[in-house]
DNA sequence: TCTGAAACAGTTGCAAG
DNA sequence: CTTGCAACTGTTTCAGA
């Protein structure tokens, strides 16, 4: 188990300013959290090599993509040894319109987002290649109807 | 309903990059997709303003943060009227924990994703903070064990 | 660890093909 | 669309406090 990384309310700053708006220029995210430009960008460095923060990614708008149908969908599976748990997920890693994978308790084995731009597009998905998987055993999906808050911002402690 | 946007396959390949790797050049971009930096900037911009790119963020390291549980909860409410949905969504929109909620069909009305430093951090969020909304009837935790997939990559149909 | 300044790299806008 | 270039903006390094 790794213990957590030492910050100090600056760290919390840039982690937080960072979460929320990644394009921000170091000039200004110097100002923001009231630092010059230089022991700024070396303490975004610091995050960065340390690996708290792992990577930066564009936010794409789903609809105007004209992908209309986001779902989650709880799987069980047949069997519960560890090969059935591996080829899942090694064939859920195929499927791009499955953008999440966790293994869960609770009812369901596992717990899928998946996106699709129609219903018919969806059940191609759930029916021909999630449920196609042999070491599936049930499905229930989840569809989103509208989505309150998806903040991309886990709080730092 | 919003049309989907035309996109060619230049504009696909650019929210493809910036979707994986938001922190890239103007300069490398173009080399990734064989064109110059004028017009490769040109594109970004109009992703950028056709709201296609919404925003971007960082992704942090949650366990080198010390947040150590993830778990789905799925929200039952008690009625089912407009007032009761919006009393709940503004309570949920408080509660930094809670980094998704979505409306959803199935056996639950609310799918939650909450993040906590450990089970009794969990417990405290569950307990006294989302099981404390009136208008939640009932609850179940889906904790994740694991998680194999979580790209942040839409499909670009 | 910070400040301030200087050197460098990348972005952005524009003209001509 | 491309190339090329200039002006600008932001990044990065470094000496000194």
């Amino acid at each position: 188990m790794s213990s957590p990384i030492k910050l100090d309310q600056t760290d919390r700053k840039i982690l937080n300013i960072l979460q929320k708006h990644a394009k921000i220029t170091n000039a200004q995210l110097s100002k923001d959290i009231d630092l010059s430009p230089a022991p700024t960008l070396e303490r975004v460095k610091k995050l960065e090599n340390s690996g708290i923060i792992e990577s930066y990614h564009a936010k794409l708008n789903g609809h105007l993509l004209g992908l209309n149908i986001y779902a989650f969908v709880s799987v069980k599976l047949k069997n519960y040894n560890k090969k059935s748990h591996n080829s899942f997920i090694s064939k859920i890693e195929d499927i791009d319109e499955v953008i999440e994978s966790h293994s869960v308790t609770g009812k369901g084995d596992y717990l899928l987002k998946v996106v699709a731009k129609d219903v018919s597009a969806y059940e191609d998905v759930v029916r021909d290649r999630i449920s196609a998987i042999d070491d599936v055993s049930s499905l229930e999906s989840m569809v989103i109807l509208s989505t309150s808050k998806d903040s991309k911002v886990i709080p730092v402690p």
